[in-house]
DNA sequence: CCTGAAAACAGACCCCC
DNA sequence: GGGGGTCTGTTTTCAGG
């Protein structure tokens, strides 16, 4: 999966995390290029699978999701057949943003983000009623401090 | 800050995040209207600040960012200055993907992506070296079941 | 691997409904 | 507020160095 890319490649993809809306004359100027030869490398990337999709970046408050949790979950069942309904019911839904396993004593962490704390207990009473979970702990984000698509390139 | 959305804009801004690259004449089919009211619509939206900006999403992996922290963050300190200082770390490191102030005993998450465990324990050393801070405790994770931009509209 | 031209295409803005 | 057309600029392709 490793791709090699040069310091172009680069400098080209942090142009497109920044803003994939401009035109090709645009990127080839700010990246000391012409327009072909960044088509050419935007394409490969592509193929390669380092560019995955191009989005529209929401505004969660904007569209009424004011609220949002970071779930930590600890759980006794550790079988194949639970474990994929679990990440199945967590794929389904749409309010959960990020789901992880992880390494330790927690074993997945959820990012929710909802419309208020009414919401979320919807959501959690739904979750729980579909697959058995031991213990659960709700981190309410106060402040977004940061939140950013753009990875370091 | 809240807008109002019709359906329409809902269905709009669904196919935006699902892929931007789509042309007006495309995204106008699927959503059952034509060119000019949907082009009105999405430049309506962004003034709004409803759509934020258009980005190219990457795939970590690709990138050789193999490894990917949430890290809880206790403090003692809570005054205006500390906390001044370690926001203007967070925000200018960009490992950290994202940074929340929290309610409860935890105060702060991050999430951090970065190379390997080696690059997470010198971007930690660095952090507590700039703040100070109490207590901290890293979830590795070590599978990322699901991951999306995408918010529910 | 780059340059430059050319063709196909889509975005931005018009007027009319 | 929606529909259709048009102009302009951009993407994509291709020949040639």
């Amino acid at each position: 999966m490793a791709v090699r890319l040069d310091e172009m490649d680069r400098k080209i993809l942090a142009e497109l995390q920044e803003d994939a809306s401009q035109s090709l004359d645009e990127i080839a100027r700010k990246v000391g290029s012409s327009k072909t030869p960044v088509w050419n490398r935007i394409r490969r990337m592509r193929e390669a699978g380092v560019i995955t999709r191009q989005t529209a970046v929401l505004d969660p408050e904007a569209l009424g999701l004011e609220a949002c949790f970071f779930v930590l979950i600890r759980t006794s069942e550790h079988e194949a057949e639970w474990q994929k309904k679990f990440l199945a019911a967590l794929r389904a839904r749409p309010e959960v943003l990020e789901a992880h396993r992880l390494a330790g004593d927690i074993d997945y962490i959820l990012k929710v983000r909802v419309k208020n704390a009414r919401a979320y207990d919807t959501f959690y009473q739904a979750l729980i009623s579909e697959v058995r979970i031991y213990n659960v702990t709700a981190l309410l984000s106060m402040e977004e401090i940061k939140s950013t698509t753009m990875l370091p390139v």
